[in-house]
DNA sequence: AATTTATGTCAAT
DNA sequence: TTGACCTAAATTT
């Protein structure tokens, strides 16, 4: 799930449950445990996310920047059970009895598979496996990679007229371009093609071939979708009268949907089966009667 | 037990 | 455009 809606939730979470406090750091994997010692001792006190990118600050100036990549995921345990953020994982939610050290830090369970950071607190703890990303930056480190990245829509700093000026000078498809973050970050895979269908608009579109009205209807509405799966947890793009049962909740997977994952099967609005192909790597998807 | 797949990005060609 | 990265779950042998 990590598109930019897993990292606003997980920047939320991180503020919640370990914001303000002492963490312990280490990384049972090894990989980052010079990281780890550095950020042992001290307290997290900011936490945010600009697209695919998670950034932590602690007391000691430094910032852990994660980026989950494809496959990256966090486990967090405390006592209302276990929990996981990023790549689709089963959700535990049995209490648990939390034991705590001498100086009052919980005792999580001993690490399970290739943990590249775990962070502990009198609280609970998290576990980071598979990112492809994690390292600790300066202020002037976490600068410059945002410098980098485009308008992210869940940043209320956003500004949409700087993915547009990109967008309107390039020959470049919509397609492509929805998946570059340092036009528009936090878009991935399934927001591109679910966005550009209920947009109606062809994804091989050139950006210049846009006109600014729908690049701004196209932006309004990623925002919207975007931020329904911050609050949800999943993404769910179909509307309530596209669905086989308008009124289930939650929204089953399989109608959550309108293209993404569904070649060869019937456009939920026209019946034109949906189509797919690779364009630059990705999978791209999109319905061959709607989005002409 | 081995292979495939995944909501991503980068370097090399 | 291709392979590498690197992890876990799902699928196939």
């Amino acid at each position: 799930m990590p598109e930019g809606h897993t990292l606003h939730r997980l920047a939320a979470y991180f503020a919640t449950a370990f914001g303000g406090a002492a963490v312990r750091a280490s990384s049972p994997q090894g990989r980052f445990a010079e990281g780890a010692a550095r950020v042992d001792g001290h307290v997290l006190t900011e936490s945010e996310a600009h697209g695919k990118h998670l950034f932590l600050g602690f007391d000691s100036g430094e910032w852990l920047r994660v980026h989950l990549g494809l496959y990256g995921a966090w486990t967090f345990g405390g006592a209302d059970g276990e929990r996981h953020l990023g790549a689709p994982r089963v959700e535990g939610a049995r209490r648990l009895d939390l034991e705590r050290d001498g100086a009052g830090f919980v005792v999580p369970p001993a690490p399970a598979g290739a943990v590249r950071v775990r962070l502990v607190t009198a609280s609970g703890w998290a576990d980071l496996r598979g990112a492809s990303a994690c390292e600790l930056v300066t202020g002037e480190g976490k600068r410059s990679v945002q410098e980098r990245l485009g308008p992210d829509p869940l940043r209320p700093d956003a500004d949409p007229d700087a993915a547009w000026r990109k967008v309107s000078l390039t020959r470049t498809s919509v397609a492509v371009l929805l998946m570059r973050q340092d036009v528009i970050a936090g878009v991935g895979n399934i927001y591109r093609a679910e966005s550009l269908f209920r947009a109606g608009i062809d994804p091989l579109t050139p950006g210049r071939d846009l006109t600014r009205g729908r690049w701004e209807a196209l932006w309004t509405d990623l925002g919207g979708l975007l931020r329904d799966g911050v609050r949800d947890g999943s993404i769910v793009t179909t509307r309530p009268g596209h669905r086989p049962d308008p009124g289930a909740r939650p929204v089953p997977r399989e109608d959550a949907l309108y293209v993404c994952y569904r070649a060869g099967e019937p456009c939920r609005v026209c019946g034109v089966p949906v189509a797919s192909r690779e364009l630059a790597g990705r999978t791209l998807y999109w319905c061959p009667g709607c989005q002409g």
